[in-house]
DNA sequence: TGATCTTTTGTACGATAGTACAAATCACAT
DNA sequence: ATGTGATTTGTACTATCGTACAAAAGATCA
């Protein structure tokens, strides 16, 4: 009882448009944006240069898709996982609750295949880090709603700690989250082997805790402001 | 009493080298290594562009050179810092200074001009998420032995945390140190203006304290091992 | 001043980039 | 089977890339 789908519908056979999303979203994430071709992409997904024009029509196209394809469910996640982390009463684990909520996603986001989440995430890492116009453009429309959301809800779990540390202690968890699935490889190698960062389970716990901790610091003109030193100079 | 160069030294006129390294560092560290060309370099630096090739040969060998102007100073400075902080008695103030010892040289080693160590470490963050060759080989070899001193002596405060741990919550130190470095402005969009993510005084102190929570953390495996879910399926 | 070395300039070459477009091919409704 | 619209292919165009190299310009010292 499958529905053949008509011909008056768009994607009639949706392989080579999918692979060729597939090997660009691999590609961007490896290398970014500018050391990638066009041809490149198009030899990786095993179809003609000429195909990517077709469906997407320009490169940023391609890349434009790829957010678009990914940035609906992953936040649609993230929505669900915090309204279910709002409902959690333990102070303590309600706060690990949004963390999770805010990580989880980004790994697993199961928009299609398996690792997709974290191929994504790696992708906009990247973006970022080269300062992508197109991806800059995305990110401030379809991803500020959710952290402002998720700074709400951390700031109702610490309502002692100014609005201002949440802002950067949210700032470093993407941060770090970034940077774990942009070089996994180093976490493996400082530990001599004894941790595997390409481990997603792992480098989750091990965010978590370590963001919950830091977000449950003191906040920080409660701390020490006579502490801060002007900038030092190179001499000791 | 000025010694004058003689003609057999290289440099004797290194005003036009230094403007090209400047130039560029500042070129690659906003926009990423390939998608600025030896052309926007030299026109930036108001040099012709046979002179970059004239003075570093490739564009490869350009970048070697920016790593290898910032590198030597950077680290040195990283020692000195971390000899001192090692000398701290109270546990935690050691390790708040070991942290900062890590932190301070990568905003502010001035190897040269003002804001320079900032430069160089949003340059190595945007090499290391494109997964630049020539910045993986040096960075590996140069910065790999930082890593450990810092990762040893924080495990030292630290003794009870494995260094597994340890080797983790370091990597989302240096993850969110350049996430900071690299966008900026997002921490003063997302608070509103309350908080200058351009300030480096303030970002290193918010990073500090942050950081050296994260660290203090307990222990992951002594935490609640149990509660590792398997990746989520896409299915709430 | 003129010889010599360093640096800068200007230009050019081959390779590859993104994209356009006509021709060929495919899938399906009739 | 055949026509029709969707897709894929092949090719070509222009722009720009990194780099090479000869000539011009500048600096230094006998």
């Amino acid at each position: 009882m499958i529905r053949k789908p008509t011909s008056k519908e768009t994607a009639r056979k949706p392989n080579m448009r999918e692979a060729i999303l597939a090997a660009a979203e691999e590609l961007f994430a490896t290398n970014g944006f500018n050391a990638v071709s066009v041809r490149d992409i198009a030899h990786a997904a095993g179809a003609n240069p000429g195909s990517v024009t077709y469906h997407f029509k320009t490169k940023d196209g391609l890349l434009l898709e790829i957010y678009r394809r990914h940035c609906g469910p992953m936040n649609l996640r993230r929505s669900e996982l915090l309204a279910a982390a709002r409902r959690v009463r333990d102070l303590q684990d309600r706060l690990e609750a949004i963390v999770r909520a805010y990580v989880v996603p980004a790994f697993t986001s199961g928009s299609d295949l398996a690792g997709g989440g974290a191929r994504f995430t790696r992708l906009r890492a990247v973006m970022s880090a080269e300062g992508n116009e197109v991806a800059r453009k995305i990110i401030a429309q379809t991803f500020d709603d959710t952290s402002h959301a998720f700074i709400d809800a951390i700031h109702e779990s610490l309502p002692h700690i100014p609005r201002t540390d949440i802002v950067w202690r949210s700032h470093f968890l993407l941060g770090a989250l970034y940077y774990s699935l942009v070089t996994p490889e180093r976490v493996s190698r400082l530990s001599r082997g004894e941790a595997d960062g390409s481990d997603a389970a792992g480098a989750i716990e091990q965010l978590v805790q370590a963001t919950v901790a830091a977000l449950q610091a003191p906040a920080l003109d409660q701390v020490a402001p006579a502490r801060r030193r002007p900038v030092a100079s190179s001499k000791t």
